[in-house]
DNA sequence: CGGCTAACTGGCCGACCGGTCAATTGGGCG
DNA sequence: CGCCCAATTGACCGGTCGGCCAGTTAGCCG
């Protein structure tokens, strides 16, 4: 990286946190020493204990940061919607499916931090899983939706779908059989919509 | 542990694999260190390397044992039905899910697994992915199933939904709505058995 | 301009890491 | 019994870890 011209406080945490970030959720908090780090992000060991105290303090400042990223772009999704009938449904799915193929480093920090059994994003995920349970639930008394089914679990079932094919994408790339993202989305829309359509 | 009355290389290996499955698949490879397994399993941390080569060996053979357990396990489960119908794909489901329910540790390996790019798991996966979407295929070469989507794609679903549940499961255990593990696993089963009768 | 504070550096520390090696022990086999 | 080899031990190694601290530097404010 170049050099900051002048000493930026804001600009130097930026970087730390840019550097953390890609390789705490590469390689795991454990396997990424404070050295690599200082190095990658162009400041000294020191200077990083002076703006987050130490290593612990550093991965939750930098959960925090992308957390926050994924909360406001989903929440802005969220409320950008109009009527909740089941192409709202439809296409919340589309747009999740979407932002974690573009955004495939999200999935990873949410694997590790449940992994290390980190709680820290439970309320901002409930937020979210809240408001879409609320749009299905809208959709259900519209008679758009089946309604014997908990609207909770409708939308667990789909980001569950779709979170663990990108956690696992790697993995199943070529098998014999497996299609691409999009053939995948598609596939899982078919059974998921007309699985909740109403009687 | 209690120490073995007599030298038995076999149940020494035995006794540091499950040690070190415990710990590795709790708090992942790098947090581990030799000296914590070697006084868990009772012996010194000379003889692991003895017994296992290195870390990395050790990991390899947790892994490797782990897989084999799983893998037989399921392939027994899936040689075990009778006729490929709608019921059969039903009961896959819950036999895999109950399965992830009892193993918690397993959704953890293969977490920690895909998280490092370990591909070694690869075949075997895809071996048993492939053996149930065959039964699906027939399933819906009789009609018992509608035959617009991939089985591939159709059993990676209900992997996936299971699968993530579970990765996630302490995560939302308590929000607000979301019921337990039978009643989402009931409703998946709606939302997923309806979604692929056929037209 | 001058001083104060926060940003930043380099060197150092004790702890602990994974790994090695020579020595010891015990069980099985001729 | 006595040999032999594998199982097992404990001491030790160089390296690296996260963290600390005393000192230096640069910007800002009066």
């Amino acid at each position: 990286m170049t050099e900051p011209a002048t000493r930026d406080a804001e600009l130097t945490r930026a970087r730390i946190l840019e550097a953390a970030f890609e390789r705490f959720v590469d390689r795991g908090f454990a396997a990424v020493t404070m050295r690599e780090l200082a190095e990658a992000s162009g400041v000294t060991k020191s200077l990083i204990h002076h703006h987050f105290g130490n290593k612990e303090g550093l991965w939750d400042a930098v959960k925090e940061m992308a957390f926050a990223r994924y909360y406001l772009g989903q929440k802005e999704e969220l409320e950008r919607e109009g009527d909740a009938d089941a192409n709202l449904l439809r296409n919340s799915v589309v747009l999740y499916f979407r932002f974690l193929a573009e955004n495939p480093r999200v999935v990873r920090l949410f694997t590790w931090t449940h992994l290390e059994g980190d709680s820290s994003c439970t309320h901002m995920d409930a937020e979210l899983v809240g408001l879409g349970a609320e749009r299905v639930r809208q959709a259900q008394q519209a008679g758009q939706l089946r309604d014997d089914v908990n609207p909770t679990h409708v939308v667990t079932t789909f980001i569950n779908a779709c979170t663990q094919w990108f956690a696992t994408c790697e993995h199943h790339a070529d098998w014999p059989g497996m299609g691409s993202d999009e053939e995948y989305l598609d596939d899982f829309l078919k059974i998921f919509m007309r699985g909740l359509q109403p009687d």
